[in-house]
This record gives C-alpha cells, sequence and structure tokens, in this order.
DNA sequence: AAATTTGGTTTATAAAATAAACTTGTTTAT
DNA sequence: ATAAACAAGTTTATTTTATAAACCAAATTT
C-alpha cells in the first residue's frame, strides 16, 4: 500500500537539487544555492551523497580562474526520481 | 520556487497515517500499524507528535477489555495535509 | 598589501527516525 | 490457579540525518 520511499530522495534539499537537475543539462554549484537558498556547507554535504549514490555526477573545472563545480543528474539518478515521484503519489492520493 | 516543506508532515510514517487518516473518518492504532507496518514503538511517537502539533486527535478508550486508541484527523491536519501535497508538487515537475 | 569576496570543504551540533526493551493487562493452556 | 503467551501500547536508547558553523585556499577589490 505504502511503498519505501528512497531516503536519498525524501530530503527536501536533495530533491530540489534532483528536480532542478532534472530539468535542465547541467548546472553548476552557485546556481543550485540560489535556487535552493540553501547554505554552501548543506549544499556540500547533500551533492556528496546524491554523488556517491550514483545520482549525480559532479566536474570540477574553472570558469576563468574560479573553481567552478557542474553537477549533472545520471540515468540511475533520472530512474530514481521517477521511481520517487510514483512512490510517493500513492502517499497523496489519500483517499483512493 | 522551492516552498519549505512542512517538516512535520515530510517524514515517511507520518506521511502515511496522515494519507490514511485523510480519507477515512477515523482509524485505531492496530489498523494504522498493519496499513503502515511500522513498528508500534515508531507509530506511538509519530502519533504522538501528530498530536501535538494539532494534527490529529487521539480517542483512548476500550473495545471489550481491551485499549484501543482512536485517532482521527483535525481541520487543521487536513489543511497542513493539503498544504504540503501543494508545495510538494513544485519538487516534483522539475522541468516546469 | 590588507581586506573582502568567491567557491567551496570539513567538522560539530541539533534534531529525527527507528528499534529495542519495557509495561500493563488479557487470554489461553496446564 | 497459575504459568505462558499475546495484545496494545509507551518509554528509552541508538543510529541516522539534516544543518550550520567554522574553516581554507585562491581570487578580487580597495
Amino acid at each position: 500500500m505504502f511503498p519505501k520511499l528512497d531516503p536519498l530522495l525524501h530530503s527536501e534539499l536533495r530533491l530540489a537539487v534532483m528536480s532542478i537537475l532534472a530539468g535542465v543539462d547541467e548546472a553548476d554549484f552557485t546556481y543550485l544555492k540560489k535556487q535552493t537558498e540553501a547554505t554552501a556547507g548543506n549544499l556540500s554535504v547533500q551533492i556528496d551523497k546524491l554523488t556517491t549514490a550514483g545520482y549525480i555526477m559532479v566536474e570540477k573545472g574553472f570558469k576563468g580562474k574560479m573553481p567552478r563545480t557542474t553537477c549533472r543528474i545520471t540515468p540511475a539518478g533520472q530512474e530514481a526520481f521517477s521511481k520517487y515521484v510514483e512512490a510517493l503519489k500513492e502517499y497523496l492520493s489519500a483517499s483512493k
């Protein structure tokens, strides 16, 4: 009746990050920070977790002389996100 | 862009409980336990939190000689649940 | 060249989820 | 009648998480 919710996605900030990445080709750290209004530390930690899980890929480079961290969703991440959305629907459609 | 998710509802078990209660008039502890497959301890704690928040009401009585705990969603709970669902949609509709 | 800002990471703390252990009373078996 | 097993929870302890605070290195501004 109530499917298990992927704990990696059932987190406000990680879900926001995945939500953004699911809709774009790539997004860098500062963009994610602005959009989510998260602190840098929190974002850094959550990006690590998503990376370890294989849900996103991180590429580190430079934009001019400044460091730049670019994130991209992986196919596994896309699928996990879709599954999570489906699972969640079971919880939201109460009376059904 | 990403609204704050009510932390009281953004919890797998509490959300399941609220989801059930949103669809029925009342449900007792054992029914909730069976439906959610939660441990009694966990369920007890989460019911407390929802009660303290004013999202549900608990009535204690007896069915024959055995204790019975009946739960009901409150108007405040109904509203919080609706708001949560709306907020969550912002997270799920990524590309929009 | 000192102060500030950028783009982060690491570490520490607070809060949450969860399970294990316990309680109170009931039913069943001996 | 009493011991064993079960029902319905609660309380307490443990593990995870989320989050922020503190820190770091390099770049930019004053």
